[in-house]
DNA sequence: TCTGGGGTCCTAGGACCC
DNA sequence: TCTGGGGTCCTAGGACCC
């Protein structure tokens, strides 16, 4: 190896594991309550105890074995998997149904995140229940399987979730590889196995190809991660821009993305689903108002400030629009908020919408450090008051509506 | 497959500035 | 007043990921 995981490194060199927790939560359903192990059991989004409404969040390996999928509604679950209360026959599978319990998925996520940490000194957390990990400064290539082994055990010992781990040379390939055999797998990609790995999977496998481009992909006669090495990358680039180039980059196990903490978030948003489409102006203000309450919440508890307000509104069959406003500078306001959605959802008046959403974005983060307040000055015709403060870097003038919010204002120098 | 919620990145056209 | 080209920002939509 030569001096460690810096940038520059050869990507053949790399040792990227990439660490997927099997049907998280579960797996977290049981690790609260043993008795559920080995059963099948149904964590469901909107669903409440003695009810049949809401839709499947994650199901385990012993439920998805009587037909329950991720995504499908909870009344169509329990069609194939019935709970003991409600089932005709005694001697029939029945399944344990839990309403999603974040909270506490998060402090599960957090104790394998501290384990993973403890491990490695680069790490990516993607999402609750996945992360990458870079160690090529750590172990080469022999030692890669033990560490990757001992890793899963440590993890299953210490929090009592069960994962599985890819291990090879680059991000893209690591996590093919780790859903390669879940649940509780195993499978390690050295630098001179990854192509014969990647040849023969269906090319919906790799990352950036959903059922678009795989559908169009199927169209050029490409239906493989081997085929799709073997085209012309220009061909590729034509039909499918920027990401035509990485998904034949990954089909050839090329990825140079280097394994980095994930930043700071790009943008906040909540949103929301009506159980049938409407047109009641009444029930769109109400949800549009609990939206924004959502979304505000969270940007005041963070100290985040935004400049763009959005909305999205999904009118049937599904058709997605969505319409933003820019501010002259970032605040956080929700008043203001409120009055920039009611006025965009207006030109959707009577029409029937099945689903709202409210987002803001250009996000700036105030709370870490001041430090930056070294290059702003403050007015001196403006009062004081620096919480929560809106900032101009234009030092221009806001909207009317944001106007009324500016108790001070910076200037830059 | 007929559709839940929270995100990211890319593309393309238009406005505006120099 | 006619006119070129580059850069940036904004907006909307699309595809994808978990």
């Amino acid at each position: 190896m030569n001096d460690g995981g810096l940038p520059g490194v050869p990507s053949e060199e790399r040792i990227v594991l990439h660490v997927d927790m099997d049907c998280f939560y579960a797996s977290c359903e049981r690790r609260r309550d043993p008795s559920l192990r080995h059963e099948p059991v149904v964590v469901g989004m909107g669903y409440e105890a003695g009810e049949a409404h809401g839709a499947v969040a994650t199901a385990s390996y012993e439920a998805r074995e009587h037909g329950v999928e991720s995504a499908q509604a909870i009344s169509q679950a329990l069609n194939h998997l019935p709970r003991a209360v409600d089932a005709d026959d005694p001697d029939g599978a029945v399944g344990h149904y839990r309403p999603v319990d974040m909270a506490y998925y998060e402090s599960v996520s957090e104790e394998v995140k501290t384990v993973l940490h403890e491990v490695a000194d680069t790490v990516r957390e993607v999402s609750i229940d996945e992360a990458y990990v870079d160690v090529s400064d750590r172990l080469g290539w022999d030692g890669a399987p033990v560490f990757a082994r001992n890793l899963k055990a440590r993890i299953h010992e210490e929090v009592g979730v069960p994962a599985s781990i890819g291990v090879a040379p680059n991000m893209s390939t690591a996590k093919i590889a780790s859903d390669h055999d879940k649940p509780d797998g195993l499978v390690v990609v050295t630098p001179d196995e990854i192509r014969p790995f990647l040849a023969p999977l269906d090319v919906k496998r790799l990352h950036g190809v959903g059922p678009v481009t795989a559908r169009e992909l199927r169209s050029m006669g490409i239906e493989t991660a081997g085929a799709l090495a073997q085209t012309d990358r220009h061909r590729l680039v034509d039909r499918f821009g920027a990401r035509g180039g990485d998904i034949h980059d990954y089909a050839r196990g090329h990825d140079d993305r280097e394994v980095e903490p994930v930043g700071e978030p790009k943008s906040l948003s909540n949103e929301s689903a009506f159980t049938e489409p409407t047109e009641n102006p009444d029930r769109i203000r109400d949800r549009l108002l609990t939206l924004i309450k959502q979304v505000t919440t969270r940007t005041t508890q963070h100290n985040v400030l935004y400049k763009t307000i959005g909305i999205k509104v999904v009118t049937p069959p599904f058709d997605v629009h969505t319409r933003s406003h820019s501010l002259s500078g970032p605040v956080d306001d929700p008043a203001l908020v409120e009055r920039i959605v009611l006025d965009l959802i207006e030109e959707f008046e009577e029409r029937p919408v099945r689903k709202l959403g409210v987002r803001v974005s250009n996000l700036s983060f105030v709370d870490a450090d001041q430090a930056s307040l070294d290059d702003w000055e403050q007015s001196p015709t403006e009062s004081n008051d620096t919480d929560g403060t809106p900032v101009q870097p234009d030092g221009g003038t806001a909207t009317e509506n944001e106007r009324s919010r500016q108790t001070s204002v910076f200037k830059f120098v």
